[in-house]
DNA sequence: ACCTGAACACCGTTCAAGT
DNA sequence: ACCTGAACACCGTTCAAGT
């Protein structure tokens, strides 16, 4: 295989950085200052570039991030499989949320359209694993992409809503102090007496990382509900 | 009680507009032009004010949004409850469900922290059904508590994916056309095989609504954990 | 071939001044 | 009491021109 650009044939001005040098960039930028700071045109400062020259190596904004992600999540280890279906849908998931709970910033395009689409093969190994196991446990193909997607929309839900309570990294003192903390103790308790009577130990309940259960009390209600059904849906 | 403001007492210039005139131009807003267009200036030209005027009403944006939300959330109607804690805490979620997703734009506010903290008594009701149900099934307040999380970040997972996916209506036509929609028929069929075997496919199985069966095979499952483990977890 | 500054069309937010 | 324009400090993106 010959080597694609040829010194000699280049001709033109030479380009002053790459695709890698970009992502390298801006996941510094992300790690010192914050991923709200990520703007194109602070990114190309940090490269040293004019800002538009960016545009020759991302489509958008959003192009950038997406790039960002999937970059990230290629580069994802695969995880040792178990032999049991149901476990190796569980350990495929949990790779998959604590890759993506490694990028809190990912929110933006974790939900853009076309998202899975655009994962190398690398990372939808894990995608495939999860569909395979559901297959394996008995689900029909149509059946194991719905338990994928269910298990998608979870993962990412957990995501986004902890993001943003648990990584106060970034926010100012004061609007911290000022923050309402999330408390039900003076709510109707005859209205709602339950959460009344939790009241002010929400806070705490809720800083519990419970992803791990959740899924695996999610998957085995899946699986079940996928076998247990004799008739799958029609249409 | 006095009338808190008797308008006798009332003194220098008069408002020129309310919390509710500004809550329903932003809805217009919105409805009219996509919610990408909400922005303070544009929501001050439609009210015919200035923009430093709307500060008097809302702290910033972030608030201006959590309050659409909330607003719309309180004047959620609440369901009849079937007998069974179980279907209880089905047709709650699926109240809530409903609500957010018919404001697919929300994703921004939905995830902000002490969002639920911010809803009124009449949106809390949701949540303290889901939680009652819970303990009705057998469940410590604590696993209650957990059960209502798992549910929260699946329909937020769900409607956040589902809106950004589903909703084209405020988008190029070209955008439309580029968009690779996803498929994964040109993939690997050796290292992907159930991924290839599905192919183009895809498009087609995503696009149905898994929720509310989701949601039952969640609810299933979490109580299922819930009241089979003996030992519930220490700390 | 590739890079760039200038310009366009916007943002959210602050603040001193006006009525 | 309440409202406001001007200004600040930014954005993403386009495009004609430069090397």
């Amino acid at each position: 295989m010959p080597p694609p650009r040829p010194a000699r044939t280049r001709t033109g001005r030479p380009p002053v950085t790459s695709r890698a040098q970009i992502m390298e960039a801006a996941r510094r930028l992300i790690d010192r200052d914050g991923w709200e700071k990520l703007t194109l045109r602070r990114l190309a400062t940090e490269l040293g570039i004019g800002t538009t020259t960016l545009y020759h190596h991302v489509r958008d904004k959003e192009d950038l991030m997406v790039q960002l992600i999937t970059d990230h999540a290629d580069r994802m280890p695969h995880p040792e499989l178990p032999d049991n279906p149901r476990e190796r849908i569980i350990v495929a998931a949990i790779a998959i949320h604590d890759a993506l709970a490694a990028l809190p910033w990912a929110a933006e395009a974790l939900t853009v359209d076309g998202f899975l689409g655009r994962l190398g093969d690398t990372a939808l190994w894990h995608v495939e694993t999860i569909v395979a196991g559901a297959v394996a446990h008995g689900c029909t193909p149509e059946q194991a992409v719905d338990v994928f997607r269910n298990i998608w929309y979870y993962t990412v839900g957990e995501i986004l809503v902890r993001a943003r309570t648990a990584n106060h990294r970034h926010l100012d003192r004061e609007k911290l102090l000022n923050q309402q903390k999330l408390r039900f103790d003076n709510r109707d308790s005859t209205q709602l007496p339950h959460l009344a009577a939790i009241g002010n130990q929400w806070p705490t309940l809720a800083s519990r990382d419970i992803y791990p259960q959740g899924l695996r009390a999610f998957v085995d209600g899946l699986l079940s509900h996928a076998t247990t059904d004799t008739a799958p849906l029609s249409r």
